[in-house]
DNA sequence: ACTCTGCATTCGAGTTACTCGAATCTATTT
DNA sequence: AAATAGATTCGAGTAACTCGAATGCAGAGT
């Protein structure tokens, strides 16, 4: 096998990252980092070694490995640039005016939706949430917004992959699929406490130039006082701010086309 | 030149994902990309291609290279875990309260702070400020509260390096290091304008085990609301979660020694 | 319509820096 | 003091890397 296309090396060594970050609170030993990733001992401890140098992983008190500060600074320099995040703060600053509650934004990734911005509400109850977080598509507002969106293929391929149910109110199957149909022709999802009970949202897809959905926001709020009619009131409102937030990142309307 | 202790490949390929930071908003180019990181454009093109698989990289529309949404996830991960946060959350919390003004915790990353948490008043002038953003030491208030617990040696390393005036009231020189004597005496940091006009802090430092400073949380709020009595009004509760943070993550209680 | 320019991507020869298991070292436990 | 668990170093062998040059591709200029 003569030069392939892309790095080994760069390939494992976030793979020990990522074993690093499935760990948990309790860190990770060489060893089972080694086994976990599938290389010699004394393999991983080469790459391990520079990652500490480099910041992007730490030992603890104990001597296990966690991840590194180099990764908030990272991530901190991402957001400062990213297109999407800028253009869509100030209309989920606005959201959170006329709504009162938290608003998130989120950009898919693969199969799920990984949460970049988040403006909180001024009331009390703080639903606990974090940049960085990740979410399943399925039984999240933003996640159906962008389900709707996406081509059958695409879209047929998550559905088919196993869906976690959350709470007594998750749909998948028919179910879903008839639901995300509904998402379509009205334009914008409910999450009607099939994520977690207790907790309404509605969210809406920002679709890029070739009529991807890219990433969504949504207002989430305690299920008590935010009402279904809460949610389709806030909707024409929302509707313009995805498409204005769609128009500029340079992408297109969403909801405007039919599809299968 | 036989085995070295750790792996050239992955320490490339984090200068060029740091290359890509450094790029900032408008993406960089791969032969840019090759020429800053200082290894050959077909090279780079390797590492590229496997950062671009793993999202730690992306290209936008353009076909420049940005950092990736996976470093958000990491970064998240990490704040998940990262035990310091854990620890000083409630009392952040706290202290938002009884001050009502916005509060951050950072932590000491070579010569610098990194935000990792912050607390937001309810009071409508926000600063801004992101998780993950890096501040210098010798004009914010949690980096003097820092400084002046430091060893001597490293502390003077710092000192001695350039120091940015960033406004009229940055102290540097003499002055500083007398202003650092004051801090260790009180037990807590006052940043007066140092960093950025109207704006003004208090800041206390978190200890480690071996008695050196790992991070400090800071009170920051419009001069014009808060003054420097208001700053040392607020010391002795702060002085005293300083204590309780330090001892919960099994270190020593800070301020309680003389040094140089 | 054609060429030029800038950048991305592929190729192939040469060799560096990686991989692995085993040995050694270190710290903690019994 | 001995045992255990994990980290670190070593050395032989070779896979995977490095580089420059060639090729591919798209947009700008004439």
């Amino acid at each position: 096998m003569q030069s392939g296309r892309k790095s080994a090396s760069v390939d494992k060594a976030f793979e020990l990252v990522h074993a690093v970050s499935d760990a948990g609170r309790d860190g990770i030993t060489l060893g089972a980092l080694a086994s976990r990733a599938g290389i010699a001992v004394s393999t991983a401890h080469r790459y391990v070694t520079s990652l500490l140098e480099l910041g992007v992983l730490d030992r603890d008190a104990a001597g296990s490995y966690r991840l590194g500060v180099t990764l908030i600074m990272l991530a901190g320099q991402y957001l400062d640039e990213d297109g999407l995040r800028a253009a869509a703060r100030p209309y989920l600053a606005e959201l959170v005016e006329v709504s009162g509650e938290t608003v998130h934004l989120g950009v898919l990734v693969g199969e799920q939706i990984v949460y970049v911005d988040k403006v909180e509400s001024a009331k009390s109850i703080r639903l606990v949430s974090h940049i960085g977080k990740r979410a399943p598509l399925h039984c999240t507002a933003m996640g159906k917004a962008m389900l709707a969106l996406l081509g059958p293929a695409r879209r047929d391929e998550i559905l088919s992959g196993p869906l976690e149910v959350r709470t007594p109110k998750t749909l998948v199957g028919n179910a879903l699929l008839a639901e995300l149909g509904v998402v379509r022709d009205q334009g914008f999802a409910i999450d009607d406490e099939e994520n977690e009970e207790g907790v309404r949202c509605v969210g809406l897809a920002i679709m890029n130039a070739s009529g991807e959905p890219v990433g969504a926001f949504s207002v989430s709020a305690p299920a008590a006082r935010f009402s279904r009619d809460d949610c389709h009131r806030l909707a024409p409102k929302a509707r313009a701010m995805a498409a204005d937030i769609s128009k500029r990142i340079g992408g297109r309307t969403p909801y405007r086309r039919s599809s299968t």
